[in-house]
DNA sequence: TCCTAAATAGGAATAATTCTTATTTAAGAA
DNA sequence: TTCTTAAATAAGAATTATTCCTATTTAGGA
């Protein structure tokens, strides 16, 4: 019910110490719903946090990634991003509006896990794997739908 | 027959200018095979053409990818790496190595294009589809396969 | 051969990210 | 509760990646 107990567990059941700022950067994560980068995570949280410093933020976020507590994401122009959705999903980002949209379907996710169970990646240690759309969004006042 | 012409051509015939400086960046991104960065192509070219600028080959490559002579690939890291094949197909991005392997699977490629055929994404011009696989090389002198 | 818009070189500027080090702090031990 | 210490942080310097600026050069059409 706690929130703020509620991450602060997800912190320390990763072995990491429990720090203000890694609270606030993985709620902020949590919370913005948008893949954040982490200049945006950084103007975020100095409300809560307001002496944290940018180096932190970068260094935090990475390491929530190699903990498995977020993920990260890079754009079609090579630019980090940061998600908190671990589950299987790929996304749509948009060229002109730099925004990322998460698609889910079971249906592709299956076929995609299917092949790499079926064809056999030797002499690799798969992390994860990513299925991305670009392309830029026509209207950007509308939000982009998958029927 | 003459690889060189026929570089030449293909920038011709997409309308751009042909200078030295983009023949050699073109045939580079061609002859190297290893999806390079842009200070690799740099590297690569000076040998042929010792006064070019990098600022010339950040500037040809994106030219390059606008008029669809080569694609770009971001790594799991974020960073640029340019690519001479245009036709449908996976990477692996080993992050340990920063290499990139290419994929070729019809049944994955057609089921991919189906979904998007099939569900319509609206409100977004696609550009292009990506397919990536991050891991781990286990063995960094042996190569990767996919059985 | 001439003309001109486009391309390039060279370097400055900016953006993105990492590193360094002094100080602070979480959390386990006493 | 206090002590201890390894780990985390702030602040800013340094590095890397990329873009921008402008004087000069050049491709290619007239
Ligand atoms: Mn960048
Ligand atoms: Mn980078
Ligand atoms: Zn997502
Ligand atoms: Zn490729």
């Amino acid at each position: 019910m706690n929130k703020y107990a509620d991450i602060q567990a997800k912190i320390s059941d990763s072995g990491l110490k429990v720090t203000h700022q890694r609270t606030v950067i993985l709620e902020a994560v949590h919370n913005m719903n948008s893949h954040p980068s982490v200049e945006q995570i950084y103007d975020y949280v100095k409300e809560s946090c307001p002496s944290i410093s940018l180096g932190t933020v970068y260094k935090t976020a990475e390491t929530f990634v190699e903990k498995g507590l977020i993920a990260k994401v890079s754009t079609h122009e090579g630019h980090m991003r940061y998600d908190p959705k671990l589950d299987n999903h790929g996304h749509i980002y948009c060229t002109n509006t730099a925004e990322i949209v998460d698609y889910y379907d079971e249906e592709l996710n299956e076929v995609i896990i299917n092949f790499f169970k079926k064809k056999k990646v030797s002499n690799l240690k798969i992390k994860n794997i990513t299925l991305q759309i670009n392309g830029d969004k026509i209207d950007p006042d509308k939000e982009i739908s998958i029927k």
